[in-house]
DNA sequence: AATATAAAGTCACATTTGTAACTAACAAGC
DNA sequence: GCTTGTTAGTTACAAATGTGACTTTATATT
C-alpha cells in the first residue's frame, strides 16, 4: 500500500459516508414519528424479520441491551409494539408489531429502499455488488434469523 | 426493484462497519492517552493537514462546532495543542500540534495505519480500490432532499 | 433440594452529545 | 457615527448514551 492518507483510513471513511448517508433519512422518521435512531432500528428489526425479542434484536443490530430496552419502552408507549410471553421462559418477552406500528414500518420502509437505491444509483452494478458485500464483511454482521429452538 | 433487506441499506450498513472497525482502536487512543474519539479526529486532522482553525476541522470533518470546541479544551488541557491569534481577525484561533500532541499523533497514526491495512486486507486489490472509491464518493455526497412533501 | 451460574430485561448514575442562546469580533450599508 | 447581519467560538441546558448494579427466572451441579 502506497502513500497513507486520511482519505483512505478506512474507519474515518465510514463514519464520515454514515454521517452524511443517514443524515436526511433521520430527519424523516423524526419528523413523522418522533422515533429516534435506536428507536426506528428496533421496528425495522420488528418489521422486516417478524416477531423477535429484545435480546434477538440486539445481537442482530449489535445495540447495547439498555438501548433496545428503552427503544421498545418508548414504541410500546406509541402502540407501535406489544410484548407477549410466549415460550415457557418468563424472562423473555416476544415483541411484535401493532396495527400502528405496523403503518409506521411500511411508510418508512418504502422511504428507507427508494433513500437507499437513490444512494446506490451513482454506481454501477458491479461496485455495488462489491461495495455491499465489503461493508457486511466489516460490519461483521450476523443476520441469522432468531432459532427458536436453541433457547 | 428485486428484494429490499436490511443488509442491503446503505446508511445502515455503513453504520454498523463504522462502529465494528473502531471499536478496538478506540480503545487505543483512549487507553493510552485517555482520549475520546471527537479528541482523536481533531488531533488527526491537526497532524495530518497541519495547523488550521477549529471551524476549518469543523468543516473537513463534518462534527459540530460544540464537538470541536470541547475536544479543542481537551487537547489544550492535555498540552497537546496550542491556540494563537495570527490574523488580523481576533475571532479565529489557529489551533497547532504541541510537542506532546506531536508525539501522540505520530504513535495513534502508525498504529491507524496499520489497523487500517489490517482491515483492508481480507479485501482483493480490485475490492481496496473500489471499496474506498465508493466510500469517498458517499461521504462527500450532498444529496438533495428525496421530497420536500414529506416535512 | 440446595447451591451456583447465567440469562432477560430494567434501573440509576455518570458521561457524552445535540440544540439553542450567547459573547465577541468583523463587515456592509446608511 | 449607527444600525443590521454574519462569523468564530463558548456556554447552558436538555436529551441520549454507556456502564454497572440489580431483579427475576432458568439451568447446571452436587
Amino acid at each position: 500500500m502506497g502513500e497513507f492518507s486520511l482519505a483512505d483510513f478506512v474507519p474515518y471513511l465510514l463514519n464520515q459516508a454514515a454521517e452524511q448517508t443517514s443524515l436526511d433519512f433521520s430527519s424523516i422518521y423524526r419528523g413523522r414519528y418522533n422515533m429516534r435512531r435506536t428507536e426506528w432500528r428496533a421496528l425495522f428489526h420488528l418489521g422486516h424479520f417478524g416477531a423477535m425479542t429484545a435480546t434477538d434484536i440486539a445481537r442482530m443490530s449489535k445495540m447495547h441491551k439498555t438501548k433496545i430496552s428503552r427503544a421498545i419502552k418508548e414504541l410500546e408507549e406509541k402502540r407501535y409494539v406489544r410484548r407477549e410471553q410466549v415460550s415457557n421462559d418468563r424472562r423473555s418477552e416476544l415483541l411484535s408489531l401493532l396495527p400502528a406500528g405496523q403503518r409506521a414500518f411500511n411508510d418508512l420502509y418504502s422511504i428507507a429502499e427508494r433513500h437507499n437505491a437513490q444512494l446506490l444509483s451513482q454506481f454501477s452494478p458491479g461496485e455495488k455488488l462489491i461495495l455491499l458485500d465489503c461493508l457486511q464483511r466489516l460490519s461483521k454482521l450476523d443476520l441469522a434469523p432468531p432459532d427458536q429452538s436453541l433457547m
